[in-house]
DNA sequence: GCAAAAGTGTTTGGTCTACACCCATGA
DNA sequence: TCATGGGTGTAGACCAAACACTTTTGC
């Protein structure tokens, strides 16, 4: 083997997908856009791009998480390399998987109609061309571990919100219900929270204290091994 | 955007990169290759090599610890894409990295000299080519979070092994010592060892029983969150 | 005044930690 | 008999889970 292997070698085109999820007070949801193009054109997937020569994959998935929602400096993390010889029936095409939260209240209504996307319930996904499906289900794992260990739920929403709405949140995740006692004794303790004199009066009569998430505060804690569910 | 635009769309090299832990009762340790051609020729490295256009990259992978220790089925799981642009200096290059667990004990000499390989302690690994140091380092992360979840330590053990022998194993990977009364209180009132009738006699006079892993009896645990360390 | 959601404390059981001595054996 | 590593129990601290009522306020 020598240096011509490298530049003769087999090449394969590479892509990246994108699972977005977003969360709108009561479910948790993924962004999904109807293909405008063959092979699949119509069926529901994942929005992807493929990675140019003089990008890095996660550059290619930035570039396509701002084509679909107009945003920079979302969460975004690398998933998973999904590589299966036929996973695409228009040729080899690995895709490197990436997952973002974004605040749902941020996705303009605008590009929604532009690239035909809309968002759907985890638990109601339409059929997914390719391998998409085992991706969204592999991203919410994910998630599930990381939002356990790491402050990434706050990427979920509004940069105010109140304690009943962080729980509801970790509920939809873990599908599961959690006692409030316990929920605000735990988050609280964890001095991560800033209470503000403001309230949240929508949802209730009596109204909710917004809280703000303290990233200075959390950075003292990082490395101690903070749980947050 | 077309059907062509897939068959002619930029192409790239796209390769595997294999991270192998070991541990030799004291130090937990990887195995690298000095590498046997340009560039960076005599260079230490991981072993890798290109995913070729019927296999996918697991099956790559598959190949390339095959190739380096004669076993198949290794314990091995996907890291990360690495895909910086200019990571590797002959060109582009986008690399999936896996890592692997092996019973140290089982590698054989020839084919450390065959490969010119050689295991280093994570302490004091050498200079490695591209980016292959950061992958190390990311792979002994996920090693540490993967092997206190789930039932993975086994792999780099003998079949039998002693409790001391397991200790000091989570010793080296988490670069700690831990109180062997409680340590082996949790591990046995997990209910996943099976105690053997034997001992290992060759590290003390006493001699330490030996014990086997019993994945059925973990499978009955598996859902419900299992703490090995 | 009533409906609807927010907010809050205590008890209990379990789990984790710290800690030290005796045992078995080969030399 | 002694040196070496193996094996074991208990008490206190801490943490997690279970559990229900009062407060606020718009209607």
């Amino acid at each position: 083997m020598d240096i011509d292997s490298y530049t003769n070698h087999q090449k394969i085109i590479v892509a990246v997908d994108c699972i977005i999820f977003g969360f709108d007070g009561n479910q948790l949801k993924a962004l999904l856009i109807k293909r405008g193009f063959e092979p699949q054109k119509g069926k529901w997937s994942l929005m992807g791009g493929f990675i140019n020569n003089n990008e890095d994959a996660d550059c290619a998935a930035v570039r396509v998480l701002n084509k679909l929602t107009g945003m920079d400096n979302l969460y975004m993390e690398q998933l998973h390399a999904f590589s299966r010889v036929d996973r695409d029936s228009a040729g080899r095409v690995i895709s490197i998987a990436y997952f973002a939260l974004i605040n749902i209240a941020d996705y303009s209504e605008q590009l929604q109609v532009e690239h035909e996307a809309k968002w759907f319930e985890l638990s109601q996904l339409p059929e997914l061309i390719f391998d998409h499906t085992a991706m969204v289900l592999k991203a919410q794992d994910l998630l599930r571990e990381k939002v356990a260990r790491h402050p990434i739920g706050f990427e979920l929403l509004p940069d105010k919100f109140t304690l009943p709405q962080l729980q509801s949140l970790y509920e939809a995740i873990y599908e599961t219900s959690l006692d409030s006692r316990n929920f605000s004794k735990r988050i609280l303790s964890l001095g991560v929270l800033n209470k503000l004199d403001e309230k949240e009066k929508k949802s209730s009569r009596r109204g909710a204290f917004y809280y703000v998430f303290d990233s200075i505060k959390y950075k003292n804690l990082e490395a101690s091994g903070v749980r947050f569910v």
